[in-house]
DNA sequence: GGACAACCGTGAACACCGTAAACTCGAAAA
DNA sequence: TTTTCGAGTTTACGGTGTTCACGGTTGTCC
């Protein structure tokens, strides 16, 4: 008796993930070239052959759907991070961190509606849908950069009196549940404080608000990015 | 002949007036507590007890209704952050300028949806209407703290050769723009990373992208602050 | 092979939405 | 007093998310 090759599921399964990847695919480029206005279930039917109402045997609603696009890009966007770091895998720590960074601005300039649609999300703090997969590798891959950077280049951090209480035990706890390794937590706010940087200012030119001083930010951002690369590259604190 | 005291409008100007900021104010509380779904014409005109084509009047549209409304906000958070700032007129400059941050961060905190609204407007760097006058006051009032800070207590900055020249021409003529005051660049460049770190540590709190490891940001945020003015006193570069 | 269940997709319907055009009516202007 | 003008209504069009009842198709089990 054969085995069925390479079809380890029902074909109903696979014609349903099949579809279920089209609509994916779909509302992802309506998204780019209409915005996220444009991206209705009427409209991704429409383009798909379908009728509207069929999209709900594959998302819950509509916000379901704008979740898991959303969790799509982020996986894009970790994509072009990872192809950006390991580009050249002999450089220097510093430089593939800075490549990452490069590649992130890059990724955020290119695909403003997207950023828009997972950096701007309909207020998860207040509907609690924040946590995808996708978001976590986006952390994940910059801190894992970092800590090889910290076992390369250690540089002076905060020491734990300088940081508040509550601030100390949070840090704590969070890098018992991602990482055993023993970091000072001095080091996990320093990481926070590279992020904080390169997320302000990312967000800040695609949503337009220092266009008013700094109409082109390439420059300014290059200009940030070797600043801190020179500072971590001299053991000094970013 | 008596004239018609304290009205140096007309009688027609003066009720249209009264229902333009109706509906702004209406507006805003459909935001706050319905979210930028829930401000909808019709909901303001049946909140009004008018109809939707009515409000045609007075905005060409509902973006138009929107922008307003943003720029609406934008006045109580500068108002907020004013008040903040003079709370205490003998502070320190340095206080002074970490009273604005705290409220900045805490008018966020409150005002998420209103945070939201306006600060990742529908990408106005595609659609250019970016420039509303009060958003042009918030960065005026860090500035001018900013400038305050400078002259009481200057502190190292990048030599104008350390920023990229395309920086240091923009830079340049948007202090001529803005100030006469002659101000190294590097002071400029200083200023920007400052604004960052507050933009991007806020907008990563509201926007719900810290909770998977700082819960509670309050702590890393007075951290921050307290790290970054304890620099300023010291006279370093922050 | 046939019966049954699960599933996919459709069409119609409901309650909204932004917006346009024609119209009423009261108040200001002549 | 007559005319003009502007605020607001009614009606209508095309769009939206979502629900529901209804056919086919497909997989499963006897």
């Amino acid at each position: 008796m054969i085995a069925p090759l390479r079809q380890p599921e029902n074909r109903r399964d696979r014609v349903r993930a099949a579809t279920l990847a089209e609509i994916r695919q779909t509302a992802r480029r309506l998204l780019i070239d209409r915005g996220e206005q444009g991206v209705s279930l009427r409209a991704i039917a429409r383009e798909m052959g379908m009728t509207a109402p069929a999209l709900y045997r594959y998302f819950a609603n509509h916000g379901d759907l704008l979740t898991t696009v959303a969790d799509d890009i982020f996986g894009d966007l970790v994509a072009a991070l990872v192809a950006a770091r390991d580009a050249d895998p002999d450089a220097d720590v510093v430089d593939r961190l800075a490549a990452a960074a490069r590649a992130f601005r890059q990724w955020a300039v290119e695909h403003p509606r997207e950023f828009a649609a997972v950096f701007a999300r309909p207020l998860p703090s207040l509907t609690g849908d924040c946590d995808t997969p996708n978001s976590q590798q986006l952390s994940r891959l910059f801190f894992e950069l970092f800590l090889e950077l910290w076992q390369a280049r250690p540089f002076p951090v905060p020491a734990d009196g300088e940081l508040a209480p509550a601030l100390l035990v949070q840090l704590r706890s969070w890098a018992e549940e991602t990482i055993g390794l023993p970091i000072p937590v001095g080091a996990l706010y320093a990481f926070f404080a590279l992020w904080i940087r390169l997320y302000g200012l990312v967000a800040l030119e695609v949503f337009g608000h220092l266009q008013y001083a700094v109409p082109d930010v390439q420059p300014l951002f290059d200009t940030a990015v070797a600043e801190l690369a020179g500072r971590l590259r001299a053991g000094e604190r970013p």
